[in-house]
DNA sequence: CGGTTGGTTGAGCTGTATCAAAAGATGTGG
DNA sequence: CCACATCTTTTGATACAGCTCAACCAACCG
């Protein structure tokens, strides 16, 4: 019987770095290969899934990994209290999934229509216990959502929320033109309120942030879902340069 | 030449759990068995450090992993205005020194003196190659970490303050009673400010709150590094029931 | 004992949440 | 193709919470 080392099924597989700055440090770089892609597509069939559908709920048997074709899904935590962070976005080519103990961590819902390859545990256990190398590109996955997360607390805890848009605004370019890290264009399919749950703000902050970035000139949108990045400048200084609580340096000039 | 399969050494290793809810799912589960240590100690060093003493720097040629032997650490990131954030503080049995690329992903600190167990990479990765299991464990580990930044990003969610402090308490508590998961002494080696960092806070606010816990008889400190809990029940009721932005039900009697 | 560090407390200001409502988008069925 | 219903986004007015600046206190240490 091939139990034995079910540990190892139990695992877990990651998906997604969110690499956070355009200046980056290797941004999508251990993505599977198409090579890995295709020995992961021997074992994967196809699913269909609407907007707002649910793929699976945080606390589920976890019996599936999914690598997105098309489509952004987005992973949901629920608290105590009913209230709900968007932990992350998820675009083509990423793998969601990640289980602790047989249980996925967190629900994933669509965004938008999407069309996902579904991989069974048990299948995939078999593929990679003869794929070492296949094995431990998963083991980097998880490593680079760990990054992603900790990227994700650092905003957070930024207080302003001109700040905390912009960041997010960066993320998504990067996760749209990962070779480029630039181009002004951002495409935003989620809404509002979905930004304020993943900035930890309301719709209305949002909303109001962008009207003012508008307003000064450092984006553009012909509509909600559609960034366009006018001052490059401005925009990554406030991005980058201003998210202090407390001014790094006082300023005082030390001569007298 | 044993470096054909470098990639697996450039790994990461993680840490700690940094579960949250007392009713937990875990807890620290899946630390290192005593075997497991025993079998790392075979390839480790003993090293000492002081209170505010760095052990590595973010993005420092990761050569080593540390286990835990005594104190606290905490591991803190930089932001690109200067600012920074801790991402979690770690106690004796953690492992610390995560890496991608073959560079430490934060900065780790001592809260206090510490005592810890060097193991240089290599020798690890030549460990781990002929332990599959003891491989495994430290992508659980990897997995684990993950799960608490996720924790993590919840809580930074919340907007009030009370909330995140006494999040942050039941995580302490959770860390160093493992076990029971409650027990109504917490102790904090780290300072204010390390707390307000950690909960994207300032100290004076995390001062406050504690003051007005305090006053409310939710908790009481003999000193700023001992709480002890008072009121479990309005203290758990606080931290789980109120965390919401907006109310999780209009609260609107259905009938009329 | 001054000096230093970490913690607490106070007063005022700013920014975000909240409550409310209007304006835009989107989708459906006639 | 339009009219209607629904959902999303935007805008406005107000209240409150946390940040900022500043002083003060306690503990620790040379």
């Amino acid at each position: 019987m091939p139990g034995s080392r079910a540990a190892s099924s139990r695992l877990a597989i990651a998906a997604r770095p969110f690499l956070a700055r355009p200046d980056g440090d290797g941004a999508r770089r251990d993505l599977l290969t198409p090579q890995e892609r295709d020995r992961l597509a021997s074992i994967a069939s196809l699913v269909r899934i609407e907007r707002g559908d649910i793929l699976f709920r945080q606390g589920a048997e976890a019996n599936a990994i999914y690598d997105i074709a098309g489509g952004v899904l987005k992973s949901v935590l629920q608290r105590p209290d009913g209230t709900r962070a968007i932990l992350g976005f998820f675009f083509p080519q990423d793998i969601v999934g990640l289980a602790e103990d047989g249980r996925y961590v967190s629900t994933v819902q669509a965004v938008s229509g999407a069309v996902l390859y579904r991989m069974p545990l048990r299948a995939l256990e078999r593929l990679l216990k003869h794929d070492r190398e296949l094995d431990h590109q998963f083991l980097l996955k998880a490593c680079h959502e760990l990054r992603g997360a900790q990227l994700h607390v650092l905003t957070l805890g930024i207080v302003r929320a001109e700040i905390r848009v912009l960041r997010f605004l960066g993320l998504m370019r990067q996760m749209q033109a990962p070779e480029a890290g630039l181009g002004s264009l951002i495409e935003l399919p989620m809404s509002r309120a979905d930004i304020a749950e993943y900035l930890g703000l309301t719709p209305e902050t949002v909303s109001r942030v962008f009207a003012r970035l508008r307003r000064a000139q450092i984006i553009a949108s012909p509509n909600p879902h559609l960034i366009r990045v006018v001052d490059e400048e401005r925009f990554l200084a406030i991005a980058e340069d201003e998210g202090r609580v407390r001014p790094p340096a006082p300023r005082v000039s030390a001569a007298d």
